[in-house]
DNA sequence: AGGTATTCAGACTTATTTATCTGAAATATA
DNA sequence: TATATTTCAGATAAATAAGTCTGAATACCT
């Protein structure tokens, strides 16, 4: 199989979507998360416990408690939680499995993937958390895999 | 972890550039290639059937024996191997891991990733293994982690 | 205070990928 | 024909990723 995140970090970004849908401050259980989108319940408490300690999001224990983001949305990128869960080696990985990719020594298709790299990076920076929640409020875009749209 | 291919399928992408090195229809044993690329004897024995049964190759047995291409490396490109390893659901795959992506429905990424997506269709399909060959012979190439060049 | 709902922590299980081992089948060469 | 060298096939093992379970800690509510 070949990916580009681990499915960890899947599970990661659909939630923190998820909460940057809500209103600020609200608390949202593992619970609901878990089964609006899919996720096996208690795989899913972990990378929510994972992205609480980088901060990504806080958390509240308790009857009421739960998930909410951590920081303004709007400061929120992907390439945070990439970050956060899966680390950022493949920004330094060789389409070839080489061990260094770099320009003075480069494989045969180093140029084009720079290219490629970069614009994931882009890709991953370019757009906040709040700005995607904007678009998934959109009836053509979607948060979970099988829904589109979503009414909270 | 997050990776674009599979390790098999980086041993593949090595290998088979490797045998585009040598003399038309000069054969060479796992043994050699798994001393030269560093890689684990049985597992790329593993591979090289693989590629073998896909046609990619040709094997032959006994001493004397070993692989080689099994069709000129002006028709072998990069997605071949990357088809015959890991396959090809990587044009197909969300970023955010919903199951279809597609324009009707897409995720909030979906317009960047989907240009990004064909970027790297390009790069596995632009480039021929004799191409690639011939850029590893100049000395700033490698055709192995270490090495700079490679003498045969 | 007591009951309940939640996150948290750690051990555990399962699935997948990576890697190893053993011996059989094939083939060149002496 | 005998021997050595190779690929081939299948079982096994080790490492990593994904998922599960149990109970403790915390906080709300009556
Ligand atoms: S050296 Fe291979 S992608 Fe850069
Ligand atoms: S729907 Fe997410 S990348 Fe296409």
């Amino acid at each position: 199989m070949s990916l580009i995140f681990s499915r960890q970090c899947e599970y990661a970004i659909q939630s923190v979507l998820y909460l940057a849908l809500k209103h600020h401050g609200e608390m949202t259980s593992i619970r609901e998360l878990a089964q609006r989108l899919d996720i096996p319940y208690h795989f899913l408490g972990k990378i929510l416990q994972s992205l609480t300690r980088k901060g990504l999001l806080l958390s509240h224990k308790g009857p009421a408690g739960g998930f909410a983001l951590g920081m303004p949305p709007q400061d929120i990128t992907l390439f945070h939680i990439v970050e956060a869960i899966d680390g950022t080696d493949f920004t330094r990985m060789c389409v070839f499995g080489f061990s260094e990719c770099n320009d003075t020594n480069p494989c045969s298709v180093h140029e084009q993937w720079s290219v490629l790299r970069e614009g994931v990076y882009q890709m991953l920076i370019s757009k906040n958390i709040a700005a995607m929640a904007k678009d998934t409020k959109q009836p053509a875009f979607r948060i979970a895999s099988g829904m589109s749209n979503v009414s909270l």
